[in-house]
DNA sequence: CATATGCATTAACATAGGTTAAGGAATGAA
DNA sequence: TTCATTCCTTAACCTATGTTAATGCATATG
């Protein structure tokens, strides 16, 4: 993605001035994973925000050898482990390539700096922030008051496509059950659909 | 609490100049709830942000006649319908008060219309935001890698006595267990601590 | 090519936690 | 005081989901 269009896609959640683009773009670097890589693991410092815009990103915790699914990331979203980089801390969470990734990076401190010339910026990430508040609330309240099948069904809508690109046990997870149940909820929804 | 000790409270959070401080006092209401009254119930529109300086209040999704409840709120928090103000649509939760409460409310239209003269303002709702991303992903990784009992202890360490004063059905709700199971949780517990 | 590895499915079995129901303490209203 | 309501507990039962294990494919590797 060129810089030019990158400003007016980012344009939409917020507005970024000239002036400031032109001193945020310096920083902007792509990063390439191929699938498995991972951005981040547990433990680790990090010290960029990204920007994906090419292929799918899962972010989970583990805990005594089991993984947990949070999230998806596809392109437009901000595959970043923004908690880690506010208490300035190791990370609590993984984030791994499911398919060939492309990102771009941008270190969050530099970023941060500039918010003292450039107001705007500040508010980007303000908005940025809300969307994510309430994507997350939305999200939340779905997994809490419907059943699994239910989930299942809303997750191939939110994510057309990607269950025929990844293995079944990541979308288990992210369901909050085993992929042996997952397997007997698709047969049941076969069956008689 | 007078304003001044509010002022300054409030700075720990993120720096309020006088001046904004003194535009922004203009906007504040104290609200006093009695028990079981609701702040905010589903469905509803609202306008309002709040901070809780006494008493508790848990916010809660229901659907199908169940109630799952999702955070308590104790004094210094904002139990504020966030996605309600952002989305400008009617509220997917409901607040209630479970001890009666003082709070203090303002107009989060004529709070955001500061921004424009007083930035410290939008850096403080950032902040706010910042804290509650954290405070929510920590209690997610929680919730998800611990089980039941795990989680009840944990509970009792976050909230010091609350188990004593509110119906142990909203903290098995919290919990996501029925009270039935967390009442033999409990037995459990007392059997060998 | 042969073998190994990872993944999905299915079946048999085990169990945590839900459901229903009943009884008793505590609280509040008449 | 008595009666009603709310809430906690316990027991008996039941169901959904996890566990273990075996099979078969597909893909990757030597």
């Amino acid at each position: 993605m060129d810089a030019q269009k990158l400003h007016i896609s980012l344009n939409q959640i917020s507005l970024i001035t000239d002036e400031a683009w032109e001193e945020f773009e310096q920083l902007l670097e792509p990063v390439s994973l191929d699938r498995n890589d991972h951005l981040i693991r547990v433990g680790e410092r990090t010290h960029f925000c990204y920007l994906l815009t090419e292929g799918v990103i899962r972010v989970y915790y583990s805990k005594e050898g089991n993984e947990y699914n949070k999230t998806f990331f596809v392109p437009g979203m901000f595959p970043t482990a923004l908690t880690s980089l506010l208490t300035e801390s190791p990370c609590q969470l993984s984030f791994q390539a499911l398919l060939p990734c492309q990102l771009i990076k941008f270190s969050y401190h530099r970023f941060r700096n500039l918010f003292a010339s450039h107001r705007c910026l500040e508010t980007f990430l303000l908005r940025v922030l809300e969307g994510e508040w309430v994507k997350k609330e939305k999200h939340d309240i779905q997994m809490v008051t419907n059943d699994a099948i239910t989930n299942y069904m809303i997750f191939r809508e939110a994510y057309p496509g990607l269950e025929n690109k990844i293995p079944q046990h990541h979308i288990a997870s992210y369901l909050g059950i085993t992929p042996i149940h997952l397997s007997r909820i698709r047969a049941q929804l076969t069956k008689k659909p």
